[in-house]
DNA sequence: AGGTATTCACATGAAACTATTCTCTGAGTTAGG
DNA sequence: TAACTCAGAGAATAGTTTCATGTGAATACCTGT
């Protein structure tokens, strides 16, 4: 038999420390949510007359990453909509998730992506988009209809795009005959909605609701429940689920992550052959989660961007702070080297910053008085991450 | 000494441009009746 | 005459460039003592 056959025979034997896995993915949505009981009750209060097709008030809710925002939306989503067809109610929800790229990222595609889930088709582009907005208008008022339209990190749409069109989104509403429209924001920045036009955040956030972060309390239960679904009784070693939770917590409360780490702590105990998930596993976990992060987002990034940061890993130590106008002309040199085009210092200067929001450089912008103003840059990856960050970038960019 | 004015080296903003992908339209072409 | 082809106009979008303006504090330059 093949070595790799072994391999896979071996696998089938071991009993895996999973019962179900899936229960610790992202996309796995569990049927309560614990500590979150006070904040859908008021999100069913205030969508609950949708259900008569009366109008809602529009409705936002604010809260950091992992603090159940979405999930709760979603639960009562679902459950509206199970009333609904049992009722024969005719309530459409939308949930659109704007941050994805090419997806919900800008006007014409947010309502191309609305005119997808109301049954037609629309080009990716070569229409204007009032032209779009029209097959819209005239899509929603076919038939009598609530739709409930929730728009997941709005503040990511706004930042891109700008806010006229969420203005155009709640105007929509007095166009409309027979239909109307509830908008439902979700957004993780907590003061997004003060530099809104203010026409916009008088309409928008009608309601509002705020998820606060778990504590590490909170978390501990979080994960012992998730924990007791998906691992094996008794592979949990003692202490686990509480440093785990202390991670998160130190994260302010994010339980995404906490679970996240759980799982990639218990793929690691299973590949090494350990019987328990141990500590050092879930230390492990939390290098890994971290590097995979920094890694994915520099590969997902365009040639140009990685061009820059691979300068920036080529001069740069872990203490040692490097200037805007230093990685300029390396960057420079180095694209006459490799036959790429080089751009302007001014182009290069966001891709800084914009490398800097990825988290994956620390730039802060000093003053050294008579020399100027500029970006002080200092990468704080471990070593092992730069080799490999290097190697990759090299690959994907033919460098030698 | 103390106060203010300069000055550097970029940061930040706005607008406009480029290349690519896509639709729609209407003129010209083809094939069949 | 209906069906087909194909170029050209017009859109959306990402990634840039160009031009213009902003900025924080170390220094240079005064001023009056």
């Amino acid at each position: 038999m093949l070595k790799i056959g072994n391999y896979f025979e071996n696998f089938l034997k071991k009993d895996s420390l999973f019962v179900d896995k899936s229960v610790l993915l992202s996309s796995h949505y569990p049927e309560d949510i614990p500590y979150r009981e006070e904040q859908i009750q008021e999100i069913a209060n205030i969508l609950a007359p949708a259900l008569r097709l009366e109008r809602t008030s529009n409705l936002f809710v604010y809260g950091k990453t992992g603090t159940g925002k979405t999930l709760s939306v979603r639960y009562i989503l679902l459950s509206m909509r199970q009333i609904a067809e049992k009722n024969n109610i005719p309530i459409q929800t939308i949930y659109l998730n704007c941050k994805l790229k090419r997806v919900a990222d800008t006007e014409y595609r947010l309502i191309a992506q609305l005119i997808k889930f109301l049954g037609q088709e629309i080009p990716p582009t070569g229409l204007p988009t009032d032209e779009v907005y029209n097959i819209f208008y005239k899509l929603v008022e076919r038939k009598k209809q609530l739709i409930l339209l929730v728009l997941d990190e709005v503040d990511q749409l706004t930042k891109k795009i700008g806010d006229e069109m969420l203005y155009n989104l709640t105007r929509i509403n007095s166009e409309l005959h027979h239909s109307q429209i509830c908008l439902i924001g979700i957004s993780n920045n907590l003061i997004f909605a003060e530099n809104l036009d203010p026409r916009v955040k008088s309409s928008l956030s009608e309601e509002e609701i705020i998820f606060p972060p778990y504590n590490a309390i909170q978390i501990q239960d979080i994960l012992r429940k998730r924990a007791a679904k998906a691992f094996c009784e008794g592979t949990v070693e003692a202490g686990l689920i509480e440093k785990c939770a202390a991670f998160a917590a130190r994260e302010h409360g994010d339980a995404r992550r906490a679970i996240d780490l759980l799982r990639v702590a218990g793929e690691i105990a299973e590949r090494s052959g350990s019987l328990t998930i141990s500590i050092t596993h879930l230390d492990e976990a939390e290098h890994r989660v971290e590097s995979d992060k920094i890694i994915n987002a520099a590969t997902n990034q365009p040639k140009q961007f990685q061009l820059v940061l691979y300068t920036l890993l080529l001069v740069s130590s872990p203490q040692k702070q490097i200037f805007t106008g230093e990685i300029y002309e390396l960057y420079s040199t180095l694209c006459k080297k490799s036959n790429y085009n080089v751009l302007t210092q001014r182009r290069v200067s966001d891709i800084l910053a914009e490398l800097d929001m990825l988290g994956i450089i620390n730039a802060n912008i000093i003053s050294k008085g008579r020399y100027g103003r500029t970006r002080q840059i200092s990468i704080s990856l471990e070593e092992s991450v730069v080799t490999k960050l290097k190697e990759i970038l090299e690959k994907s960019l033919h460098l030698s």
